[in-house]
RNA sequence: GUGCUAGUAGCUCAGUUGGAAGAGCAUCGCCCUUCUAAGGCGAGGGUCGGGGGUUCGAACCCCUCCUGGCACACCA
């Protein structure tokens, strides 16, 4: 909105000079000397045969003339070698921020969509691992993102639980004669490793558990009796540590459930003439001429005719689209999935299952401190739930009042760590993973979102929202200001981008600006009718704290 | 081999449509008789992997080389 008062603003006075460009204004990259930028002047220079410093003066000169300049710019300098440095002016910054009380700050999807997202994607019979925690922390943060906006989301957690792991397990309950009602978490937990690993050095072993998991796929009666089981178990953990970091699924589907789509894929990818055979195996062909890169088929039955990755990806979505119609999907997983994804998406094209439109959000793997995938001591992957009592171990042991804490607040904290750590960091890089930093409680942290927020928020009255006038104290207050203002820029970049490490470092920056709005101005100190103002503007302020917290998965603790 | 991706401060990383090199941690100062010191203020620390090119201007775009990571049909 600043952005477009100042574009017009410009623009006549392009018109004015005969200048054709289209002007383009910026938030600052240096605000310790503006809040917002031109650089025109740099690309003008050769056409107009001047230095960019004189075009600049210039520029600003015809700006002056402008009845409007006053009401908008407070003061604009050319700053060598010819950046045009904006400060706005505080009846602009104020009415700007009045206009922003309003629910949701204005934020609002233009045509709003019914989404659907496809995350977490937990291996069932294998215990969560501290890799584990991307899909859901990113996932659902995006998903709050858009429904923020106003659209309508839908979230399937998307099992893994048809795969070779069940077929493993399968065949421990068998040859340890396992009875139904005998099986427990800690039995699966010890013995998917165990068989995991014998599959890798005995084909014989991997030949039962495959078959196994195909006349799982078929539905053999006693089979689907123990998967039942296993499912109840397994599942339940999930649930239970999910529950515990706030992450919340529409539908616990996953790709067993799609088995029952299967044939009804099969049939449309048949009459659209898209299946082939090659070497027994049924595959599509998914490359196009415009591809400027190799582009492998889909296979989608194996040679024995078992299901696998894309058969149950593209039987969920026909599911889905038969129980929710979704106008949009939104896949999250490893970036190494990437091409699978493409495969995928393409055959739902060719074959027209639905007109949806589909985007998959990639991010990277965890590795250890050493680049490689980690390890813990005893050499297995350390477990998720064991990584958050750790923290919540870590945590306790940093303060005395910290034991004294209630168990609801110390969780909020806990969970908060987690995910502030890792939402900070853009999805795609392949993230290392350091116990230090999962400990980490100062700088930029959820504890300090959480602090900052708790700690303001004593200060200002809920809810006393005066409209601001047109006075800014000081430098502190006008960068707060300023800060805010930028929301909305902020949060079309995030969900253009799917990035909620973009929401996550604005919020961060908002509370650094917070706090130094809270050094720099005591509120205790103030007349009343400047201390309305302040608390006006913190109100703002926490609220957005409060709503990006909420969106990243931030729970608010009572106190710290 | 084909393709994708990364290399920025001692460490972990931002830098999202080419514009003024950033943050946290760590190190060293200063600030609690003052609304929460899990905080604030300040300092040091950089040939943005190397070399070319395009541009008024390149961490960013193009070429090339070096070093990692990943994907390339019967695992998910």
């Amino acid at each position: 909105m600043i952005i477009s008062r100042l574009n017009e603003l410009f623009k006549k006075t392009y018109n004015n000079l005969g200048i054709q460009i289209e002007p383009k204004i910026i938030a600052s990259n240096r605000e310790d000397l503006c809040d917002y930028q031109c650089d025109d002047a740099f690309k003008l220079a050769k056409d107009m045969h001047m230095s960019p410093i004189d075009i600049g003066n210039k520029i600003i000169e015809d700006l002056q003339k402008n009845s409007e300049y006053d009401k908008i710019i407070e003061d604009a300098e050319v700053y060598t070698p010819g950046f045009i440095n904006i400060k706005i002016s505080k009846e602009l910054i104020n009415d700007a921020l009045n206009k922003m009380n309003i629910p949701h700050f204005g934020l609002k999807a233009d045509s709003p969509k019914k989404i659907f997202f496809d995350y977490g994607g937990p291996n069932m019979a294998k215990p969560l691992h501290v890799g584990h925690s991307r899909s859901p922390i990113i996932g659902e943060a995006i998903k709050r993102m858009y429904a923020y906006l106003g659209n309508e989301v839908i979230s399937d957690i998307h099992l893994g639980d048809t795969g070779l792991q069940i077929g493993q397990v399968l065949y421990a309950i068998q040859r340890d004669n396992v009875g139904i009602d005998n099986i427990t978490l800690s039995y699966l937990d010890k013995v998917y490793p165990e068989i995991s690993g014998l599959c890798k050095t005995d084909a014989e072993v991997k030949a039962k558990c495959e078959d196994l998991t195909f006349r799982l796929q078929k539905g053999e009666e006693e089979l689907e009796r123990y998967f039942e089981a296993i499912s109840k178990i397994s599942v339940g953990e999930i649930k239970r540590i999910y529950d515990y970091l706030d992450i919340h699924f529409d539908t616990w589907e996953g790709e067993h459930s799609a088995l029952k789509y299967v044939d009804k894929v099969e049939n449309l990818l048949k009459d659209k003439g898209l299946l082939k055979e090659s070497e027994g195996a049924l595959i599509v062909d998914v490359a196009n001429d415009e591809d400027k890169k190799p582009m492998p088929p889909l296979l989608f039955k194996k040679s024995n005719g078992a299901c696998i990755y894309a058969t149950t990806d593209l039987a969920s979505i026909e599911q889905r689209v038969e129980d929710f119609d979704p106008e949009h999907f939104i896949y999250l997983a490893d970036l190494r999935q990437a091409l699978h994804f493409e495969q995928v998406f393409r055959t739902v094209k060719l074959s027209n299952l639905t007109n949806a439109s589909f985007e998959f959000c990639g991010f990277g793997t965890v590795n250890g401190p050493d680049g490689k995938p980690f390890k813990t001591r005893a050499g297995d992957t350390p477990k998720l739930w064991d990584l958050l009592q750790e923290i919540k171990a870590n945590f306790v042991a940093l303060k005395a009042e910290n034991s004294q804490m209630e168990q609801s607040d110390l969780d909020k904290i806990v969970t908060g760590i987690l995910k502030f750590a890792d939402l900070q960091n853009f999805r795609e890089k392949d993230y290392i993973f350091d116990i230090d930093k999962f400990s980490k409680v100062v700088g930029k942290t959820g504890p300090y979102i959480m602090y900052t927020y708790l700690r303001i928020n004593k200060v200002i009255e809920e809810n006393l929202i005066t409209k601001l006038d047109h006075t800014i104290t000081n430098d502190s207050d006008r960068r707060l200001r300023i800060k805010i203002l930028q929301l909305k820029d902020i949060f079309d970049s995030a969900i253009k981008h799917n990035a909620p490490d973009i929401i996550a470092n604005y919020l961060y920056n908002l509370c650094v600006l917070s706090n130094a709005f809270y050094e720099n101005n005591r509120l205790n100190e103030a007349s009343e009718e400047t201390k309305t103002q302040w608390v006006s503007l913190l109100n703002i302020s926490n609220r957005i704290i409060l709503d990006l917290s909420n969106i990243l998965g931030l729970q608010m603790p009572s106190k710290m």
